[in-house]
DNA sequence: AAATATTTTTAGACAAACCTAAATTATTTT
DNA sequence: AAAATAATTTAGGTTTGTCTAAAAATATTT
C-alpha cells in the first residue's frame, strides 16, 4: 500500500462514509461534508482518479475502487482502534474520541496498527460500536436492528449510534443510554411513532421517532 | 499554545537539538539535520522570526526565543512519552520507536499528551533514557556520567546513549548492553584508552574509546 | 421543448514548503 | 588588507491543496 497525504485520506474515507446504495457519491455532498468547496472536491478527483483510488468521469459522480475501498477501511481500521485506545486505555469519553482520533488516523505505520490491535486485544466494535475492519481490511456485518424495528418485550443490547454529532450524544447521555445499555420496549405510539422503553432498574422513558431510528441494536441471546 | 505545522515542528525541534553552549545554530547545520537545502532553511527562519519562535538576523545565525524553547520542550515530551508506549505497551525494540513516533509527536491535543503521561505511570526517561519533559516543560538534568569518567569497580547503571545511530545501537545489542544494564570499569588501558568492563553474571568485554564516550551511566545508590 | 435553476467544472490566484541558480555577506588564507 | 573560499540569502519556480468567479453541463419547470 502507497502513502497518501491526510488530504486524500479523508476524502477517500468521506466518499465512503457518503456512499449510497450504488457507490456513487456527488460533488456537493463531499463539499458540503468536508466542508469544503465543490471546486476543491473537482480538483482532488482527478487526482484521485489518476491515482486509481476513485472512478470519476466528469459530470457523472465518482463512487471508490476496490483499491480505494481497501484504502477506505484501512483508514476506517485505524481511526477506531484508536477511538478504542482513547476511550479504553486513556479513560477518554465517548464524545472526546472521535476528534483524536481524526489525527491519530492519519500515522500510517502498518505495524503500528497491528501491535496496537494486538494490545487492544483485537477489539471487534469501538466505543461507539462501529466495526472495526481486521488487518485484511474485512469488517464484520453487524446484524443489528433498529430500535423502531425492535418487537415490544424483547431485550437487547445498544449496539451501534448512527447520527454521532455532539446533539446527539448529548440526548442520549441525558437518556442514559449507550453502547451496552440493555433495554426493551414497552408500547410504540402511532401517532408520531415515539417509544415507550424500558431500562433495566430505571423508569421508563419515552423516545422520539427520530432518535429510535438512529439507534441499533443486537437481540440479547 | 497556538497551533504550528509538522514542518514548523520539526524545524524547532531540530534547532533545539543542534543548539552549542550560547544557544546558536547556522543555517548549513540545519540544513543538515533536516536533510534540506540551506535556501529552504532561511525562508523558514522568516517565518519563525515572525511567529516569534526564533531570534534571527540575516547572516547571523538564529536561536530559540523563550517561547521556541516551550514549544521544543512539549514536542519532545510528546515523542519520548510516545517512544515509551511503543516500547513498553506495544513491544517495538528499541531501533523501531523513533521513526514512529516522529509521526505520533505531531499530534498536538494536550489533553491526548498529559492522558498518555498518566496512563504510562509518568515515566521520567525515554526507552534510550532520555529524559521526559512534564507537562509543564520542566526537564530533568540526567546527572549521569560518561563510562569514560566512571571510576574503577565502581558499580553503575546505563541511562542513556547519546549516539543513536544504526550503527552504534547494533555494536551495543551485539555487547549485551542496553538502557538499565548494570556493569562497572575493571580496567583501563592507556594506550587506546579501551576499557574493560564487567557485566553481571558474564565474562568480562572491552569497549573502545569512541564506544565508551557516547555511554553515559548513573552511580548506584 | 424552451426557459430556468442547479450542479459541476474550468480558469486563474494564493499560501505553504520546498527547490535551483545567482548574488551577497562573512570568513579564511596568503 | 586583498584575494579566495565558504556560508547565507535572494530571486524566481514547482507542487499540493485550497479559493473565487465565470462558464458549461445537467436537471427541473412551465
Amino acid at each position: 500500500m502507497l502513502n497518501y497525504s491526510t488530504s486524500e485520506e479523508n476524502y477517500i474515507k468521506a466518499i465512503f462514509h457518503l456512499q449510497h446504495a450504488d457507490g456513487t457519491v456527488t460533488t456537493n455532498e463531499l463539499a458540503g461534508e468536508l466542508r469544503t468547496k465543490p471546486a476543491s472536491v473537482t480538483d482532488m478527483m482527478k487526482k484521485l482518479k489518476i491515482k486509481k483510488l476513485v472512478h470519476y468521469e466528469a459530470y457523472h459522480g465518482f463512487r471508490l475502487s476496490n483499491e480505494g475501498k481497501k484504502l477506505a477501511l484501512l483508514i476506517i481500521r485505524r481511526h477506531r482502534l484508536w477511538e478504542f485506545f482513547l476511550a479504553e486505555k486513556l479513560r477518554f469519553s465517548w464524545e472526546e474520541v472521535h476528534a483524536v482520533a481524526e489525527d491519530l488516523e492519519h500515522v500510517s505505520s502498518k505495524k503500528l496498527i497491528d501491535k496496537l490491535d494486538e494490545f487492544l486485544g483485537f477489539p471487534r466494535f469501538d466505543p461507539h460500536g462501529d466495526p472495526i475492519p481486521d488487518s485484511h481490511g474485512r469488517i464484520e456485518a453487524s446484524k443489528q436492528v433498529c430500535l423502531q424495528d425492535l418487537p415490544l418485550n424483547k431485550t437487547a443490547t445498544v449496539g451501534h449510534v448512527s447520527d454521532q454529532s455532539p446533539a446527539m450524544l448529548e440526548l442520549l447521555s441525558h437518556k442514559k443510554i449507550g453502547i451496552g445499555t440493555k433495554l426493551e420496549v414497552k408500547r410504540k405510539f402511532g401517532f408520531d411513532n415515539s417509544l415507550e422503553i424500558k431500562i433495566r432498574q430505571q423508569a421508563p422513558i419515552n423516545i422520539s421517532e427520530q432518535l429510535s431510528k438512529n439507534i441499533f441494536v443486537k437481540y440479547d441471546e
